[in-house]
DNA sequence: ACCTGAACACCGTTCAAGT
DNA sequence: ACCTGAACACCGTTCAAGT
């Protein structure tokens, strides 16, 4: 008799398929696509459902930011541990961007609201570790953390896409030239090219280990 | 007879005043509260009454991106040209910081709008022209850009304020130090105390000085 | 214990209408 | 040309009510 029509969830909702289903939707949709109507709509349940098992939206923010940290804590977990600080904190980090390649909305909530994940402590805790082991000092470790920034995690914020800009102008690309000449200049001897590794125009694969080897190299001589 | 309740504005609306009032808004409350219904009534005017000046409030936010990156290129026409090219950038890009200590909503707004600014886009240019009269090539200053990132504009985007974490756990702090024995044993070190020159904790003014030596040395090795 | 419907106070935005 | 009121389609969230 209940063989047709039955369409309610088989599951019961708990915090962690909020969580899990929170996540699924920022992945295929992106971040605006996360509300909390869509969200209970994609989990088979009504809105207001959701509030009997997380407290508020950010509430629902903050678990997916712990979510994501508590996967790189788990890629970290696998790697081998490297002999030396340098190619530990390197190949670590590496391993912690990819996680972010998977999840392309996270950066814009790290920036914003990672402190409040314990996840994202036991990521830095163990980052401290290695660079201690490595002979730095606690204080040269915490210049080190803020020379790096997101780096430390693994993405950098994109800044600027000037393909856009060059995109825009139609026939105006000659005034363009005249206004900007420098980066006209530099931009017409370069092309990026493979957007599976770029988060962002400034966030590609290359330009990532670039910066970062730079920074790690200064720290080298500064340890 | 006019004499006594007439709070008409004054001055008519036109983008600009719009714009002024956004950033003032913006500057005084934050960018949540920044809403068009807000902005309206902080000009005497009604909501509806913007879209006649800005087309969306998506405008209205390019606009203010803008509006500070023209004020960082004001402050920064003003600083001497110093001798070399590593303090000549070094000093434009602490100039350009003190115009986001001033408006310090504007990060996080740089970070996914600032290519729509052709202010922006200038004051790269004028960076790259710095860097190639200092013996650059294209190809090295475009590395350099990228391992750069925000901080080419003044600003990095803080990540974590482990203070806000060690207020939270109340008598589990015993329980913390074991949990993050390393973060524990740095921060025991260290104290952050300069309120003014900071964007959040990680964004010190020491701190975005370190960083920002440690990636103009290494670049300075590069050259 | 778990879920829901109706309702509230907000958003951005459209559109026809006022001066 | 410039501004407005009413209305629409969305938000997050509260609360009393259902099972």
């Amino acid at each position: 008799m209940a063989t047709d029509a039955d369409p309610r969830p088989r599951t019961p909702l708990s915090r962690e398929r909020v969580l899990l289903a929170a996540v699924a939707l920022a992945d295929e949709h992106g971040l605006r696509a996360l509300t909390m109507r869509r969200l209970a709509e994609e989990l088979g349940a009504e809105a207001m459902s959701l509030y009997y098992h997380v407290a508020k939206k950010e509430d629902v923010l903050d678990g997916i930011v712990d979510a994501v940290a508590q996967e790189i804590n788990d890629a970290v977990a696998r790697v081998d541990p490297a002999e030396g600080w340098k190619p530990a904190v390197r190949q670590r980090i590496l391993t912690a961007r990819e996680v972010f390649l998977r999840h392309r909305w996270a950066p814009e909530l790290f920036e914003t609201r990672s402190s409040t994940s314990t996840a994202v402590l036991r990521y830095y805790d163990a980052l401290v570790g290695l660079m201690r082991d490595g002979g730095f000092s606690y204080d040269l470790i915490h210049h080190s953390l803020h020379a790096l920034g997101s780096r430390a995690l693994g993405f950098t914020q994109e800044l600027f896409d000037p393909s856009e800009s060059a995109d825009a102008a139609p026939d105006s690309l000659a005034e363009l030239a005249e206004q900007l000449p420098n980066l006209v200049g530099m931009l017409s001897e370069i092309a990026h090219d493979d957007p599976d590794s770029t988060l962002g125009w400034c966030d590609d694969q290359e330009e990532f280990e670039f910066g970062l080897d730079v920074i790690l190299d200064g720290l080298e001589r500064l340890r």
